[in-house]
DNA sequence: CATGAATGAGCATTCATTCAT
DNA sequence: CATGAATGAATGCTCATTCAT
């Protein structure tokens, strides 16, 4: 048993080894220009062996974003038990778990956001896609459950709030992703993301 | 005369129906999937007319981005004028302009960040590459004109919330969009968006 | 009569301007890489309007060929009478009349040597190909019956001189032309030709 | 060690096996109407395969300039030590190399000749073109080297003379050529070439 | 398991040629 | 006659994927 536990940490390690370079590449390519030769050599591994790890490219692509969700979920997960704190802290703390993710991988969006494509959907295994939807609606669903508290406030659902939240971020990291890769820049991310929270929060409750 | 400007008008409307077509096309199939040969089947043209209207793929998929920044800073423009509203109304008026932006052309956002390869990025010729960034600064600016008597309340520019507005928008039409490609569905936006922008706006002012 | 002979003179010169056109664009960028459309825009013509004078495009550069065999024949044709001459000055003489081949038209044996792909022959209307062949006959005959006094000297017949002189020429230009190129420089020609012909020459008659 | 060693060979004999297919093909269809896919099913290979061994076609076809001129050099250095012989004698051994090179590779100068469109040359990579002008530089030095008796006879330096060979080389296989592709004969060189030679030679010393 | 050479289907792009004006 | 926009077959080249070692 411990031989087979072995095997399957030392699995693990590659897949993740896989997609760290995956996300390296194509977070400086774009998905399109991308190769899997590319992230073969960034990998330091042959093209032949990441198809021992992945079905195929959409698949490999496919696992970033859940890689990503995994860590979100585990992030907001710890957030479940804060009962002392009011909404704004609530989504203070949110805020921080989003900021977290984007510093743990700032591709996540991009590589969500290929999955859009239904023709891309199409080719993943249902395992993986199931996966990523459980994922991320769970995620979503802590969220909501946050806001328990938030009693329907002005008629909008904890769902709702959420939802939006998400929204917000994703939309704050777009942009910011496409100011930096125009002007080049590091890091820009922190004092948007701070000022739209800051806005939306004091929106939330009177 | 009128005969030089008709051949221009002709070949405008040939531009439209191929960016239209593009735009179908790719809607449905996601970038890396679409070929060429789709999108002439789509616009009921040979291949090689595609080539005499846009230079490659990528300037092909990068005037998407441009048609609708020319829309929306027209919408946007229209606005100006409007002396009598207090900030929720204008936020209110964004919000009904970008809305709009997105009616015309539910595909916008995912064209424009197809763009932010900057591997992409490095293949379009500069005038178009101009056109769309000087256009997308334009219509952040008006934004942040409408904004000008929103006072730095909470130490907030005009400049940022204009962003933090457009970011919102960019982010809630994302994850409409992808609810919508699994689900099937259409038109799902207008509620999200209503939330979201009645929750932010409520937070600009006291 | 006159009314149609104008008519032919007319397109006899259109003729010629496409061929100087497809001349100088083929020189510049060899025949492969050579369009239609860059031949119509250095005549100024339309693409379509060569058609109207050319069956197609390896007949437009097989005229190449014939205009400068034409050229060559008349110049030989000049030499036919020169009685008093010994053979050292008709070699001269040939040297002249091959050199001024080379002055109206360098890029001769570029497109004549394009003409030796059997697969390009193939697709030239037989009336074109005959002209050709007979003329380059023709000149041959020519350069043959001005070394008829040349009695077979040492088992070497005049028509094989005639062919040799003629391959020493087409050598020393390719080389020449390919120094040219390479070096950027011009009218390198000369000197080189000169000293071939003169160490040829030395060799025909004791 | 002998792995690396094993290996290097492999991939050597598979580019011959690529150049002489293109060889072959190139030397029926001419340079313009030689596809990628014909000299892939004439190595009996697959078009992509070719690409790992020549970076475009424009490589291809000059790497089979490149493999004569290394045929020639060795030929041509065969030759250096040969101190007993007289002009005439060195005339006629370089003349024998010559023919050796083009019973090796009939198409040698046709490759070498498609090389001279200044618009190919831009296309190759450094190095491909250094080893290429240095190889042909070298080969005429040699011969030059071999003149070195030849005391500049007749205001005739050894490296004209050198040049003026080629030259004539390469004229009567190119004459020669052609005649073999309009009749469809064979190996009709060797003759031509002796009384060219004979001719020169004579001319050569006094 | 890992490799990486080979594959070959697929695609962007070009360009000779046509034809309605 | 001349045009030049449109064509679409042809082709160079790429790259995800496979498989013998």
């Amino acid at each position: 048993m411990g031989i087979q536990e072995r095997k399957n940490r030392e699995r693990e390690r590659r897949r993740q080894q896989i997609i760290v370079a995956a996300k390296r590449v194509f977070s400086q390519k774009g998905f399109a220009k991308s190769t899997m030769e590319d992230i073969a050599r960034e990998a330091e591994l042959s093209p032949g062996t990441l198809y021992l790890y992945f079905k195929n490219k959409d698949e490999l692509y496919a696992s970033l974003s859940l890689r990503i969700l995994q860590y979100l979920n585990i992030r907001l997960n710890d957030l479940k038990g804060g009962d002392g704190m009011d909404v704004h802290q609530k989504i203070e703390a949110i805020k921080e778990a989003l900021y977290d993710v984007y510093q743990f991988d700032p591709m996540v969006l991009i590589s969500m956001f290929h999955l859009q494509s239904s023709e891309t959907l199409k080719t993943l295994s249902s395992p993986l896609l199931e996966s990523i939807t459980e994922l991320s609606r769970n995620s979503l669903k802590i969220m909501a459950r946050i806001f328990h508290d938030g009693r329907r406030e002005d008629g909008i659902a904890p769902d709702n709030i959420a939802e939006i939240i998400w929204s917000l971020f994703t939309g704050v990291v777009l942009w910011e992703e496409s100011k930096r890769m125009i002007n080049g820049g590091r890091d820009v991310l922190k004092p948007t993301l701070d000022a739209a929270f800051a806005i939306f929060a004091r929106g939330i409750s009177h």
